[in-house]
DNA sequence: AATAAATTTAGACTAATTCTAAACTACTAG
DNA sequence: CTAGTAGTTTAGAATTAGTCTAAATTTATT
């Protein structure tokens, strides 16, 4: 008896230079830009190149895999897909922290209800000081 | 007697030209970008170069009189300055509303709590669909 | 009027991202 | 296996937004 046909689903069309992107973005703590995950990436496949990095992330995104992130100045960077949160950016030294705000279901709820429109998402930022720039 | 000697204002540094990219910004329901606004400008003051486009939304930003949006995709967006406030952007169209919620107070205190930071501002950015694209 | 300071201009330049067309890979049917 | 075709990758050109530069112009100061 044939094999049932599987429902495709995202991770069937991993490529080896998309797993390559996916791998850089999760390994990593920080915010990379695509620039340094290009750089990153060709660690591990040197041919990769960078109309490539920029195909994937649009994939992974699509994907659901990993999260754009663009605010201010310069290029945009990217977040391994964890849970809905916040972003902080720091005046000073320009660091970008996550961070999570619980009563969002609300915050929605408010801001759809003063904009008219209907809310799919939310997303809070913070500017002012982050806690190594206080210090010193 | 001498005329005692004024403190100067940022609006005593407003040239023709930068009165001028601040009446389109002004006159204006949308939030226009950079280009947009040269275009608008020249109307007026048809030697005026892209460069001073930039150059004066840099001077009237730093004077309070404009505020610059980045978001999404594509090119900054400029608004008349007007009290703290949020955005909706919709999906669908592409649109960019204002909108305030009121207990930003507390949202800040909430999120420089959760962040660490010590809060200059929020601002709240939903994504969601229009009322004029839910109608159709 | 002469000098200095600030601003504007046009166009060159840069950085981020997208596009294009050719080469490559994987899958599909005979 | 073999041709066909659909999808992906590659390198580099093209595009877009924005900044920089140096000369010309305007404004203010002596």
């Amino acid at each position: 008896m044939a094999r049932a046909v599987e429902t495709p689903r995202s991770e069937d069309k991993l490529t080896r230079q998309r797993e390559a992107v996916l791998q850089v973005i999760r390994a990593r703590e920080d915010h990379p830009t695509a620039n340094e995950i290009f750089q990153a990436a060709r660690l591990n496949l040197p041919t990769i190149s960078y109309a490539t990095v920029y195909n994937s992330l649009r994939f992974l995104k699509e994907a659901g895999l990993v999260h754009e992130i663009k605010f201010g100045d310069g290029a945009s960077r990217y977040d391994r897909e964890t849970d809905r949160h916040d972003h902080a950016i720091c005046n000073e030294c320009g660091k970008l922290v996550d961070f999570d705000l619980p009563q969002t279901a609300e915050l929605m709820q408010a801001a759809a209800r003063k904009s008219k429109f209907k809310a799919a998402s939310v997303h809070l930022t913070l500017k002012g000081v982050c806690p190594d720039c206080r210090a010193t």
